[in-house]
Formats: structure tokens, sequence, C-alpha cells
DNA sequence: CGGCTTTGACCAGCGC
DNA sequence: GCGCTGGTCAAAGCCG
């Protein structure tokens, strides 16, 4: 029933709406497959080869699209992003934590998250600006993020790579992170995807790639991740029409004469599943903190659209020109739509700049809060004051220990330690990469850098036997369980959005409390 | 005090 | 040229 194809069809300079840029359902299953549905099952083992062949991915697919950019008229800013190698922003890690996992390589990538449905389907149809051609996986370049060094179930993973720097069999130079699993589109694509079984469980995310998608890889995932590895199944045959739709975003400068950019504008487009409405802003949407730190400067009603854009821009540095626009998907509310715009062109924030402000978003323990900060979401997971290492360890333990079962009590529970682990892995990824990739370009630079990394280190492996044990398979076992997922039910909905709810503080373990509390909000 | 959200206004690109 | 639309600005107010 799940074909694995994956159309990926180019168009070019749409403009509509962003609403639905992606939406790609993805299939849940334990690391032990002892979620995974017999279809997933089926693709894994059986038909992986012939599921990735399956994309027919030009031999000679097109070069990396080339962002344009270019714009003469190009603010200082522009012009350092066009220097900078804008044509592929998020490729770097430099870029969005969210989204830098996987692009190591300079060709774009799709990055497919996990998600709730036992019958992931997806179907992508991009454009990108400058082909205009409509074709299946013409130059989609999709990517199933590696898994982390090596967890037990990892060679369940099956993906192809072409171009990019994800080598089948290298699960170790690129390490997985939730936020690997996502869904990365071209940039300026127009991004139809079908196949959203269960839309609001899906947690496929979409980005979109500055170069446009030059290739397609797809991964069979069996049951969404197995370990760390996940596995796509993409059914181009669902009769669902998830469309999601990469505009051409603009982006004005900052009311800079004449430099207001359409079009060409490198963006990526990230799909997540939104959060239970009952979270959400009476004005706003409930945007996804990830590792970067974002202040909203405006919203707007988007025309066709019942729900409002939210604009953001990175508040971890002043001279930072990353954006990203959150709102919901025009047909399927329940999914996200995020899209980056620009480029960080710092390095993750630090504790410090990424926590600053932040605390506003957390709404206070005693259900306190403004008006404004009671509702938001924004970034609630980052709390003032960085923690100590014995709080951190504290948190640690604490989600070590958290109950399995998904309640409301306990959704943010899980969520944390899932969270938790995350971050690990992010730093970890970082880590490894410091020590095993020459010419590494970034670093995350952080106060405790080094004794959290050490840590890290030390752990790694045994934190991933925790993942391994824990927290993925906690989570997607739990909150999306097949028969949670036929239900319906909220608790499998249990805001899958939060796994990407990352805290702008990776370094620490603080965001126990604010998870508990969106939990509780949102309960 | 610094940073956040909210929100109306302003501005520019685009289509007619 | 005009209107529509979307992106950004910036003042006001809130929070810890």
């Amino acid at each position: 029933m799940c074909s694995l194809f994956m159309p990926i069809t180019r168009m070019e300079n749409y403009q509509g709406d962003l609403t639905d840029i992606l939406r790609a359902g993805s299939a849940a299953t334990s690391a032990a497959g002892a979620y995974h549905s017999d279809h997933l099952l089926h693709h894994h083992h059986q038909e992986p080869e012939a599921a990735a062949d399956g994309w027919h991915f030009p031999s000679d697919h097109p070069p990396p699209m080339k962002f344009s950019s270019a714009s003469s008229a190009m603010e200082e800013e522009e012009e350092e992003d066009a220097k900078d190698n804008f044509g592929d922003p998020f490729s770097s890690y430099m870029r969005d934590p969210l989204l830098h996992e996987l692009d190591i390589s300079s060709s774009s990538s799709f990055f497919i998250s996990p998600n709730s449905s036992s019958d992931m389907n997806i179907n992508i149809t991009s454009v990108d600006e400058a082909g205009g051609t409509s074709s299946t996986f013409g130059g989609a370049h999709i990517v199933l993020a590696p898994p982390p060094p090596p967890p037990p179930h990892h060679h369940h993973l099956h993906h192809h790579q072409q171009g990019g720097a994800l080598v089948d069999g290298d699960p170790i130079k690129r390490p997985c992170n939730i936020f690997s699993r996502m869904l990365q589109i071209s940039p300026s694509a127009k991004v139809p995807v079908t196949a959203c079984d269960s839309p609001l469980l899906g947690a496929a995310t979409a980005v979109s790639s500055p170069r446009g998608i030059s290739k397609a890889v797809s991964g069979s995932i069996s049951g969404a991740m197995v370990g760390s590895d996940m596995i796509i199944n993409g059914n181009s045959s669902s009769g669902k029409g998830c469309l999601l739709e990469n505009t051409g975003v603009q982006i004005s400068s900052p009311r800079n004469p004449g430099i207001k950019r359409r079009k060409s504008q490198a963006k990526k487009v990230v799909c997540i599943p939104a959060p239970a409405a009952a979270n959400s802003r009476p004005t706003g949407e409930v945007v996804p903190s990830d590792l970067w730190a974002w202040r909203k400067y405006g919203q707007k009603p988007i025309k066709g659209s019942p729900y409002p854009r939210g604009y953001y821009r990175c508040s971890s540095s002043k001279g930072c020109s990353a954006r990203k626009q959150v709102e919901r998907s025009r047909t399927d509310p329940n999914m996200l739509v995020i899209t980056y715009t620009s480029e960080h062109n710092h390095p993750w924030p630090t504790q410090r700049n990424a926590l600053a402000g932040s605390t506003r978003s957390q709404p206070s323990k005693s259900g306190a809060g403004s008006k404004a900060s009671s509702n938001s979401s924004h970034q609630p997971h980052q709390k003032p004051a960085s923690p100590t290492k014995e709080e951190q360890n504290e948190t640690m333990n604490d989600n070590n220990h958290v109950s399995p079962v998904i309640t409301a009590g306990s959704a943010s529970t899980v969520k944390e330690e899932f969270e938790d682990i995350e971050k690990q892995l992010e730093l970890d990824h970082h880590q490894f990469i410091g020590d095993h990739q020459a010419g590494f370009p970034y670093r995350p630079s952080m106060p405790d850098d080094q004794s959290n990394q050490s840590h890290h280190n030390e752990d790694f492996f045994a934190d991933l036997g925790e993942i391994e044990a824990d927290p993925l398979n906690l989570l997607f076992s739990q909150c999306f369980t097949p028969d949670e997922q036929q239900k319906g039910s909220k608790a499998a909905a249990l805001d899958p959005f939060n796994l990407f709810d990352w805290s702008g503080d990776q370094n620490t373990n603080n965001n126990t409390t604010s998870f508990g509390e969106a939990a509780k909000r949102r309960l």
C-alpha cells in the first residue's frame, strides 16, 4: 500500500501560501520494531532497495541550485549571506541547529521525521525557482539522516545518499537527532505533499534547502525510529493530498529601499505537527523553539488562511539576519509550517544569549503570566539561568526515571527526556565532528562547552543506550501507537510538536520545568 | 532592566 | 496607477 515514492516536482517561483509546504506523515514505530506496522516492515525488510530505487533519481541531476540572491541591492548582511554561501545557508553548522544536522553536504536534503502514523506517506512536489521543471524527483534530494553512533538497531536504517555527505553505513559521522528527521525541501519550492494519513500525528518536517533539490534519496523507514534510525515510507498513492507549498517568501530588508527580495530567497520550510490547540495562543501560534533564540517581531493574517503568520527573527545575536515564519497549515491546522530564511551569522547561542529574555515565554508555575506571555510558548523551555551541573544531573536523573506511561501528567516528562537526549545528541554530534571531521566548519562554543562535552563523550553511548531504551521509543510508542493513532486520541497526538520543541539551552537540562509547564498548559 | 509579545502602521513587490 | 498582499518596524505593555 505504501509506495516509497516521494514524488518531487520542482516548480518555479511559486508564491503561494506557505501553508501547505509540506506535510508528511511518518511512521512511528519502536526501535525494536515493536510498533512498526507490517507494511512498513515489509518495505523496510523486503523492498528497501526497490523502494529506494523507486525514486529514480536522475543520475545526472542538475547541479545544486544556486541561489541567487543576488541582488545587487543586497544589504550588507545579505551580501554577507551571499559570501557565506547563502546559496546554501542552511547547510553549514552555523545554521539553524534545527536544520543543520543533515545538510552538511552542499546538496539539499529531505529529512523525514518520524510520525505517528504507521502508514506514513509522503509525496513531495517541490519547485525550485531555477528549474521550473515539474518532474518527479526533478532534483529532489531526500536524505535520511544517519543515526547517531551505532545504536543497536541502526542497521535498520536504509538510506541512499547521492552527492550529500550522508553516507550509507556511516552513521557515526552524521549523528542523527530529531532534527535530522526532517524533510528538507528545496528553496522556493512548491512542495505539494500528499499522504498525510494522520495529519494530526504527522511529524514530518520539511526544510527547503537553499540550493534546491537536486537529488532525491529515499530511505525506507521502518518504524519511525529504529534506535535512532527512522524509516521513511512515502506513499505516492495516497489519496490524501497534503499539499505543501513553499512560497517565494518575500524577504524584506529592514526598511531599506529597494532591498526587498522575493522568490529568490533561499529558505527552508519545516512542517511539524502543531501543538495542541489548547496550547495555542489566542492570536498566534505555538512556535516550537529550537536551539536558537527567536523574537517575534510581527504577525500578519495571511490571505486564504484562517491562521496568522508569525514573524520571528533570531535574537541570539543582534546582527543575525536569520528569520523564520511560523504559521499553521491551511489545509491541516494540526501542522505548523515554519519557514526559515536567511541564516545565522553566529554560532549557536550560548546559554546566556540563548536564554536572555526568554523567561517571559515561560509561564510562571503559578499559572500567572501576562496575557501575552501566558499563552506564549515560543520558547517555552528556556530558563533564565543556567542550571548548575547538579541541577542538570538531577534533571537527567529525573528524566531517566520517567514513567513510561504518557498521561496528561507524564507526557511532558517523556518529552523532557526526549529533549534532553536530543540535546545530548546535538552536543555529542558536534563533539564528534570536531574530533573526527577535520575542517568541520563549526563547533558550538559555549561557556561550559568543554566540561559538558566531556561529559557527553563519556556518557555518550550510555546515553544512547538510554535513548534506545527510552525516550524515542517511549515517546513514539506511547504517543504514536497505532491504536492511539486510530483513535486519534489526544494522547497520541499529545503534542508531537514538542518533539521539536527545543530549549534554547542545549547545554543544560533545564527544560524539565518548562516542559512540564507546557504540558500543563496544554492539558 | 532587558527582552519578550502584541499590534497598528508603514513600505515595497506584484498583478491588474 | 491602484489596490492587494506580505514583511517589517516600533511603540506599548508585560514579565522575571
